[in-house]
Parts: structure tokens; sequence; C-alpha cells
DNA sequence: CAGTGACCCTGGGTGC
DNA sequence: TGCACCCAGGGTCACT
């Protein structure tokens, strides 16, 4: 579910209510998410006061200054700030209990979120490697076209490797494509260098504009707050395979990727 | 190294 | 109502 947008949302829904608090207790209901939760959560994160919370790629981190709690949603995952008194679901699988009275809940149906640990002044090995962020300056149309020469695989599942550029999942990726004319089958090798920058305008737009309207709600994403992401009515191509290109009417047509639904207009991206 | 597919896990929707 | 099947926004890993 979450992609760029939607871990932002989350960041800026659960940042005021952790920034300055420290965490007084970790309650670990299933310890087997993703990958088992170490150690360091229960031995070094409590009593810590979390001085900051970041979003790297679509991970979360919780600055604190014996290192920092490393979060991720994985598919299904969701973050709320809660009154430490309300009772668990059957997927409320951590919190982190806070100064203030309340606790930080993590729910994930899937388990393919995690929780790990990384030590001050240490890069954990999940973040090496990553590319830039989509909305810094260090991204831009050429860093796509350098990197893409002599690749042969698709240009979209280019774009979603996280170590070109991060946080471009399965639903921006489509339409980032739709919005620079590219079809997703095109060799990410095959790609002009001016292609690259309509791209990369794209991504970038596309991504800032859904942070903007508080992410995508496809069927259950909601922000810490409860409330619904509001891009999904701005889709222009993802899950309306069969409905009409809003641009030239033609019928969006789904495809598969890499085994991950992809949705185009065939006759505005080539 | 690049590319491809299997796999991790649960729940919701669909069609019989 | 039951059941088999497919699908899902994440990512890693083994293999070619």
């Amino acid at each position: 579910m979450p992609e760029l947008p939607e871990v932002e949302t989350t960041r800026r829904g659960i940042a005021p209510h952790l920034e300055g608090h420290r965490v007084t207790r970790v309650l670990l209901r299933r310890p087997d998410l993703r990958w088992p939760i170490p150690r360091a959560i229960r031995t070094a994160l409590p009593g810590q006061r979390i001085d900051a919370v970041e979003r790297r790629a679509k991970y979360l981190l919780l600055h604190t200054a014996a290192g920092s709690a490393l979060l991720h949603l994985g598919m299904s995952g969701s973050l709320r700030v809660l009154p430490a008194d309300t009772p668990a679901g059957k997927h409320d699988h951590y919190d982190l209990a806070l100064d203030s009275g309340r606790v930080l809940r993590f729910t994930d149906p899937r388990r393919f979120g995690c929780l790990l640990w990384q030590p001050a002044g240490r890069l954990h090995p999940l973040l090496a490697g990553l590319g830039p962020e989509p909305l810094d300056a260090a991204f831009d149309g050429d860093h796509l076209w350098r990197l893409s020469r002599g690749r042969s695989a698709p240009v979209k599942t280019f774009l979603m490797d996280q170590g070109v550029v991060v946080g471009v999942g399965n639903i921006y990726a489509s339409e980032a494509l739709f919005a620079a004319g590219i079809h997703p089958k095109r060799a990410a090798g095959a790609v002009s260098r001016a292609r690259y920058a309509r791209l990369a305008a794209a991504v970038r737009r596309i991504l800032a504009h859904a942070i903007a309207r508080g992410g995508t709600t496809l069927r259950d994403f909601l922000a810490p707050d409860g409330a619904p992401g509001y891009f999904e009515q701005e889709l222009a191509v993802y899950g309306r395979a069969g409905e009409p290109c809003r641009v030239c009417g033609t019928p969006i047509r789904a495809i598969a990727l890499g085994q991950r639904s992809t949705f185009y207009c065939p006759r505005c991206q080539r």
C-alpha cells in the first residue's frame, strides 16, 4: 500500500506526537515481522528521547541519541498514535509507549513490514545503496539517463528499482510514465535523454502532488489521524483497465511486468 | 553485474 | 454459506 507519499503522510501525522518525547516501554506482540525484531529495540530504545522523525525512501527513522528505530510499513502496514489503554486488535504487532501517555501502534496484516535498529553513527545495510530521494536536487533526468545506459529491463522496472531512485512504487511508476508519454515496457536503455527529463519532472510533480493530497487510498490506507488520501480520484491510469484514457479516450490497458500490474495508454505512451 | 521469478503473509473480492 | 482461486501499494533472495 504505501509508496513514498503515503509514508511521508504517515511521518507528518506521527512526528508531532513523537518528537521531544521519550519511549517509556516497548511492547512486542508478534516479533516475527519481515525480519525478527532485534534485541536492541527492547534494550536500547526504552528511555530514549525521540529527537526527530525522518523519512528515507519508504523507511521511517525515529532518531534518538543511542540510535534510530527503522520502521517499514511493507504492503499493508500503518501507524497510529493512540491512548495507551486502547485495546489492541489481531494485527497490532507492536506498541512504542511514550511519556505522553500515548502509544505509537503498528498494524500490519501481511507482516511484510519491519522494525529494526540502527546504532548511532552507523548506516543500516538496508539504507546503503539506496538511490536519491526523488524530491531532492540530486534527482533529475540526467541521473536516470546515465544509470539506464545499456539496461535492457523495462523502464517501469528500472524506475521502481530503489537503487535508481527511491520511493516510486507500483502506482506512481505507472502514473509517471503516463505523464511522460513513455511506454512502460520500453527498454530503459532505449529512452532518450530528453524523455528522461520529462519523466523525472513527472515523478517529482506527481509525488509532490500526492503528498499534498494525503496520499492514495486504494482499499485501506489511512493517515495516522484516520483520514484517507485523496489522490486516488486523480489517478490517470492505475486501476483503470478498460476505461477511456483521460487524454485521448483510448481504453487503458493492463499488463504484468515483473509480477506487478501495470497500466498504460497504448496511444499516448510509446 | 543484470534480469527474472519465487517467495514472504493475510484478507478481500469473485465466481462456481 | 462454502470454497477455490486470484489479487494486492513492499522487498529480498536464489538462480540463470
